[in-house]
DNA sequence: AGGTGTGTTAACCATTTGGTTAATCCATCT
DNA sequence: AGATGGATTAACCAAATGGTTAACACACCT
């Protein structure tokens, strides 16, 4: 872990802090106490701030991607697949904290940085996706529906909940094992809602 | 218009700069020039950029409390009500641009500000939902549903999609009146998705 | 007219912060 | 051993920024 190459020790404490605080809220010095190096040495790897946001956005970008990504194609049946991404999306943002929020907060302005990327993104998902809704209608096991459609029922309801999460049960004052009840009833309510609409 | 209060247009400014550039990236000076006043009333009105900021944000959460509680008691069935909400919270966002994503994000952290507002609005939303949700159900209207579950189920297909439009539109490409017809069959859909689930 | 107090401003100040520089460390090569 | 060059650091700098101050404008009161 100590050993680990400089640059990606400071990027990874970039995407913390950045994550944490915001583009602007972030301080070059809280990263280099984060990474545990000089502040000049940040900019000897990164240049400047901006590149240095830029990099670690691009990365928190591909964390994304690569979850939604992840291999569905294991998965036997829709209804499997289903639960195992609601599952797996859960999982992951639980563990992420808000690195969603940071995305959809940061990109909102000049969103031209990560374009390309997230169209390339919407096209491999949802080609894979719609591949597996063929098969699966195929197989008589789920009615014919539309992908586009289909994708942002399941990412509103996964996403929307685990990013408001802290602050509904901040809100109504849940205790952790509480929280961890509401998150497997959320899981199964989001599964339920969505099973129910599609199954044959 | 230009003869308002000048704390009021000062206020008006702040909103708009801060849900612009979040806490951090938010400048006095910029709430100044668009406010049209010197930098130094701004102190004078409001003492500190934070308290400011408080201001700004109580203000923007008020206008989210006053959405969820317009007046649904006036739609005659559970149905028409649940039309009116998606297409409120959607002409709503669509205007007020991401002050939900500003929300979302700000108040992540530090969420002992807005708990009690919060909480409040949880149950003054809910107790209404519930009451609507009784009187459907003995109506014959609807299946009896979990009112907690059901206004996730609402906000997050609502409002996530509403959050992501700009990236979506931007990643896709849309033109303008795409975009109209992208939120025209959300909306329908959502109204689907949700009312096929619970109505009788 | 003269005083009074609120509203408003230009100029200024102190601090923070991103960024630079020149020196130093240290592994590698000859 | 000494040269070479990348990695690392302390000290420093300039610009930006939140905040203050002292003067000024102006309505209102007597």
């Amino acid at each position: 872990m100590t050993d680990t190459k400089v640059e990606e020790k400071i990027l990874k404490a970039a995407k913390k802090e950045f994550v944490a605080k915001g583009r602007g809220g972030a301080r070059m010095q809280a990263i280099a106490d984060e990474a545990g190096v000089n502040k000049a040495l940040i900019h000897y790897y990164f240049r400047s701030k901006d590149q240095l946001f830029q990099r670690a956005l691009d990365s928190a970008f591909s964390e994304l991607m690569n979850l939604f990504l992840l291999d569905i194609t294991k998965t036997n049946s829709f209804k499997e697949m289903l639960m195992v991404l609601i599952d797996t999306h859960c999982k992951f943002f639980i563990q992420k904290g808000n690195i969603l929020n940071f995305l959809l907060w940061e990109i909102r302005n000049d969103h031209d940085v990560v374009r390309e990327s997230f169209r390339r993104m919407f096209d491999v998902v949802g080609s894979l996706v719609a591949r597996k809704i063929n098969e699966a209608v195929k197989k008589g096991e789920i009615r014919r529906i539309d992908a586009f459609e289909f994708i942002l029922n399941l990412l509103s309801l996964d996403l929307f909940f685990l990013m408001s999460l802290p602050v509904i049960s901040s809100a109504l004052e849940f205790a952790d094992e509480q929280v961890e009840i509401l998150i497997e009833n959320r899981k199964r309510e989001i599964f339920r809602l969505l099973w129910q609409d599609i199954k044959k």
